[in-house]
DNA sequence: TTAGTTTATGCAATCGATTGCTAAAAAAAT
DNA sequence: ATTTTTTTAGCAATCGATTGCATAAACTAA
């Protein structure tokens, strides 16, 4: 079989006396083309194993069954399961995805978008990086007729469909629960304020604060402590104060978390008794370490099959452009032994 | 611009009164063309906002600059990490990745081998699923004269590219390091031997026992103990046996590892004291269990780009088909806590 | 100046499936 | 038996870049 030409469409015609078209047509199991006929081409299609050509109805129709995905980095683990929900519910209907990083930068992101378009992708589906201030590459996607959906980083600017964590609402049931623990005196690590994300969490923090009568006190706030090694600094810095916190709340990540943890064992303070520590997005990892570490779920596999469950029914809806374009998942709190104060 | 119909070369050669193919081949920077009207058409084309469409060019060329990779799971750390290295130097290359899953089955592998040849990708990079027993569609690949290449879990059938860990040495040497602390009865947790990586890793395990002149105890060998479950049980079984082992060396995986950490944590044995750990691949949470846990790193970004750099040497080179097909990357033994019996 | 060589550009076919339109055939209705 | 409707199948254009071949233009060497 090597090196021979595939079969295509006009060698099944020919065997059969028919013209392509009607071949095309019992192929796609369609539209009009007698059941005698379909089963005879489909039989010496096989016969002769054919193989559809994907590359020439993609040209035809101008697209390609193929969902381009963008994200800032696939091997954290909330990025990988929303390609492992996204790629579930994608391949059942016959789509593809093709995978970019941005590394977080908004260079590579613009390039990823240009190169995605080249490829007359169906849809792009983006959680922009956390250099990404701009949102002309965004608009450039919906200039090319291209699908865009944006999901967890999304911008406000864009009337794009969107599938987000309701992050304020979770965030303040987090630091309720370490008010509820008896904490006094709660610290939150911030992540980069451009991304709403990070101000929807901190916005749920101040909720918390306000809602049981807590003073805010700004010094309590670290900005911009969103890797592992800036919360270890932040956490240094906050623990040596004169009047330290007596819970942290790593509202960027539980890389983050990681390294309040660190910090504090170190120090030599008992967590939860002396520290109360609470990350963000339920890694793996929180359930091992010694204590074990309070988080949120983002529900991430799941957020993955809404997107792309949202892609399939606005294609095959009927009124398009007037399905619903935010979806809101509620994330979970997960609470494990950084927190249990009270116990 | 939207709903406009996108600018091909024709429109770019119509407003030069030119022809598209010199379009074209100043757009491919390559072959007969002077300066001057390249020049010309950059500008233009850049002025027109023209976008390359790669459809129309992989139709006419055969394929698409597109490398389908099929692994059993991407949100495994190894796998994703491999991802990484591959996307990192398919990028630069203006190569774009298609990721498919096999959830560790034959069929879903087999149906994204023909998916993939339907998409006329220029080379399937592949990891095989624990239950692929049978070639043929790998066999398929090839015949369809579409590059393969294997990585990890590899075929033996087969006479293609293939990147590699060195498992028997590096396992040989995890074995001795275990004798070395003064381990005396060594059990090994096995994967399924139908995979040649578990039958190299455990072959490097009773060579170590071999070259230590340490007797071949079958009842410490545990088949089928490959994941954290799996593990488990079978550590179960072992630490209640008349003459348990006092080291597991759970060569499937660190989630197996995992599993026996627990077991013994429950049992109240002391790690590394009464009973010595190694787990296998360096999953990040490896480094935070307590005891943290010796494994094996298989470098695995460092595999994704080398199997990448592979695919291109080969697709660059004079002399095709007789660039070495075999790339053997030597693993690395981290040993951490789990395994430090002699402090 | 002329023959010979190199370089630049045009022409036209090609990749293979899709689809609107048309025509023929079959089925249904009168 | 004839007209109308419905099915079925064919025709041919189309998607847009690529490329072998041919020709024209420019340049080199004798």
């Amino acid at each position: 079989m090597k090196n021979q030409k595939r079969t295509t469409i006009y060698d099944i015609a020919k065997k059969l006396n028919l013209n392509a078209s009607s071949v095309s047509r019992a192929l796609n199991k369609n539209s009009n083309i007698s059941e005698a006929t379909r089963k005879l081409i489909l039989d010496t299609a096989k016969e002769l194993n054919y193989k559809h050509n994907r590359l020439a109805a993609d040209l035809r129709r101008g697209h390609n069954q193929t969902i381009g995905v963008i994200v800032p980095r696939i091997n954290q683990n909330f990025f990988s399961n929303i390609i492992t929900g996204l790629e579930e519910i994608t391949y059942q209907k016959g789509y593809h995805l093709i995978i970019c990083q941005s590394n977080e930068s908004y260079e590579k992101e613009v390039e990823c978008v240009n190169t995605l378009i080249n490829q007359h992708v169906s849809c792009i589906v983006i959680s922009i990086s956390a250099e990404s201030n701009h949102t002309d590459h965004l608009k450039s996607i919906i200039d090319h007729g291209i699908q865009l959906i944006q999901f967890d980083r999304v911008t406000d600017d864009l009337d794009t469909f969107k599938v987000v964590n309701d992050n304020e609402q979770v965030s303040m049931e987090a630091v309720s629960h370490l008010i509820a623990e008896g904490y006094k005196r709660i610290a939150l690590l911030e992540g980069p304020q451009n991304l709403n994300i990070f101000r929807q969490r901190k916005a749920g923090y101040l909720a918390a604060l306000k809602l049981h009568n807590f003073s805010l006190l700004p010094e309590l706030m670290k900005e911009n402590a969103w890797t592992k090694e800036l919360g270890a600094k932040a956490t240094n810095e906050l623990l040596n104060m004169a009047e330290p916190p007596d819970a942290i709340f790593a509202s960027t990540s539980d890389f983050s978390a990681l390294g309040v943890l660190e910090v504090a064992s170190k120090k030599g303070l008992k967590v939860p008794e002396e520290l109360g520590i609470c990350g963000y997005s339920n890694e793996p990892f929180t359930a091992l370490t010694h204590p074990s570490i309070t988080t949120v779920d983002q529900q991430s596999i799941s957020m993955g099959k809404t997107i792309a469950n949202l892609y399939f029914q606005e294609i095959e809806s009927e009124n398009k452009g007037k399905n619903p374009k935010i979806v809101s998942i509620k994330p979970k709190l997960i609470i494990r032994s950084s927190t249990k104060k009270s116990n």
